[in-house]
DNA sequence: ATTATGAATGTAATCGATTACATAGAGATA
DNA sequence: TATCTCTATGTAATCGATTACATTCATAAT
């Protein structure tokens, strides 16, 4: 009993029109006299009819759709990320299509396979560790244009990109603790490959040097932004010879795998030791003790590269230095519990 | 500078062989002779040639995806969920559409509009409040087959479903503070019109009931499923004539933010009042007391679902009765710290 | 009155793959 | 040898919309 739906001719024939009034009907309307506009109208209610998308991009040789690639979909800072971009493009009329990169990996296919493919416009890449074999692909089959990166970035290669700005948030997170008294501050780090990593152990370096605090290397504890690295990284401050006062970790995932590991340990927040993130996700608000943090607003985040990326595939726009520098985002010290003055 | 990609003439061409032969060996290659499909397949390695879906999917009058209804992207519960639909579809050659239900319900598109567009093939619901009329519009398009859901589903349509025990689960929940020593059980809820909140309230109530339990109306207090309404509920559990010794949340994130209003109201967890929550999301290992929960397997969530859909979609198998009953996930007590012995 | 202009609409080619049907040729059978 | 069968492949219609180009007709300009 599936209805089989209307086609253009059948709105054509009952407006008493062509197909081509019909599409126009749709797409310029204003090159029509208001009688046939509403004749092709009143057909199209009639029949209940849709355009079929896929003739449509077949046509036009467009897709419809935007690829958001994400690093790792069960993370809920990546799906604010989502979010925002499914709002914004949403609103477009666009399509959001998502792959997580890593059920991606197995499967052999290129990223840029999905440009070739025809089932996208355009792509918003959350996912920093892109290889350059990848990367040189785009350019190969000049689809770089449609291209955003949003939150992470890649190094060395100048391709549109929203970020947080990363440095400022760890200089931010150094300076609070040493307002606060504190002189020996470790950095628990992200993954080892990572620009956000990168960048913030960069700023937080800079603004230690500038305030001229100590220096141990046994500071600077590997993580990969998640719970448990939080919680490997208390073994090894426990077994440090100088331990530090306060801590800074890299994402506020981070943070609480730290705060109840060393909870667990006996050594209490933020009274034995301060603690700092980085992300200001939601639950900070809510952990115990409140978690003081660096505040990045993902949302936005998505907004934005979804912005971006929908002026670069809209061929009308100036896009010339549209990829010179990426667009940055600010952050903000989030002050709450976590974080105390030394000796209190 | 951008190669135009080669189209299935031009690969002919190349093999010196017709159209129909190269679709032929791309989708039923045994049909060729060896010979002619080496030659094939030399042609599409040397033109570069990809298939164009746009094309493809006018003819077969197939999508070639599947689109995923969630209720709140940036919500991690659900974006867990996500990765697992998104792990099994994309393992298919499907591509996954993601639509927030938040986003959509203002722009006034009818869910069925997805259908009717040719854009997708299948839907997975994890939103329970569909309305009524979107449903009969399901049926009436003749595409009520093609779609699951997941974690929520519709009291009163015997949809295709994949769901956790979620009755049992709060069984569970009651049954372990029992144990503990508690009998002044309170239970922060759901939203009002949620399937979730109102099967795990009855499980609840039907525990408590057997157990002999005291009850008070004001023992249920009314949430959503957020942080924001655990901190809500304790003010009126402060206010309570009668004070419950422990609480059972409608989620884990209820429980979080009930935890550390209460620890700012200096009532300590568990020592003074037991809290229980339900999902067993990633953090509640690392809270500060480790809470003690109801595990579903949200992934796992998604995966079910996914494979149901392609079963359904899948015009070959028996569907006959695929409808009738749910597929039921198991649940699970985890014990952690956050509920202790009653008078400790 | 004649021609030019421009707005409104129609005709038909086109996008690129799939597939029903047609055909050729090899081998089997009588 | 004639006929049948079966396999491998080709021909061309088809999916449904868009749009370049053509046409018609009303109005303005000469």
């Amino acid at each position: 009993m599936v209805q089989k739906s209307a086609r253009i001719q059948d709105v054509a024939r009952q407006a008493g029109v062509s197909t081509a009034t019909v599409s126009r009907a749709l797409s310029n309307p204003e090159l029509l006299t208001e009688a046939t506009r509403e004749s092709v109208f009143a057909a199209i209610r009639s029949t209940g009819y849709r355009v079929n998308r896929a003739a449509r991009n077949l046509r036009t040789r467009q897709a419809g759709a935007v690829l958001v690639l994400v690093p790792n979909l069960g993370n809920p800072f990546f799906s604010q990320i989502l979010a925002g971009i499914s709002e914004a493009i949403g609103e477009r009329d666009y399509s959001v299509l998502v792959v997580d990169t890593n059920d991606h990996t197995s499967t052999g296919k290129l990223l840029v396979d999905y440009f070739l493919d025809s089932q996208i416009d355009g792509m918003i890449c959350l996912d920093g560790t892109v290889s350059s074999h990848e990367l040189k692909q785009f350019e190969v089959n000049g689809v770089s244009e449609q291209i955003v990166f949003a939150c992470e970035w890649v190094h060395g290669y100048d391709l549109p990109s929203v970020r947080s700005d990363n440095n400022r948030g760890a200089r931010l997170a150094v300076r609070h603790l040493y307002e606060l008294g504190h002189r020996k501050i470790a950095h628990v780090t992200g993954p080892q490959d990572n620009v956000l990593t990168h960048t913030r152990r960069e700023g937080m370096l800079a603004e230690r040097e500038r305030l001229d605090l100590p220096f141990r290397e046994e500071w600077i504890i590997r993580g990969d932004f998640s719970l448990e690295s939080g919680r490997n990284a208390v073994e090894k401050i426990l077994a440090m010879d100088e331990r530090p006062t306060a801590v800074f970790c890299a994402s506020d995932q981070v943070a609480f795998g730290l705060i109840s590991t060393l909870a667990a340990n006996g050594i209490k927040v933020p009274e034995d030791m301060s603690v700092i993130g980085f992300d200001d996700i939601e639950l900070s608000e809510y952990y115990v003790p409140g978690l003081t943090t660096i505040r990045q607003d993902r949302r936005a985040l998505g907004v934005q590269a979804a912005a971006l990326l929908l002026e670069g595939m809209d061929p009308a726009g100036a896009v010339a230095d549209r990829r010179k520098s990426p667009v940055m985002l600010d952050v903000e010290l989030v002050v709450r519990a976590s974080a105390a003055a030394l000796g209190r």
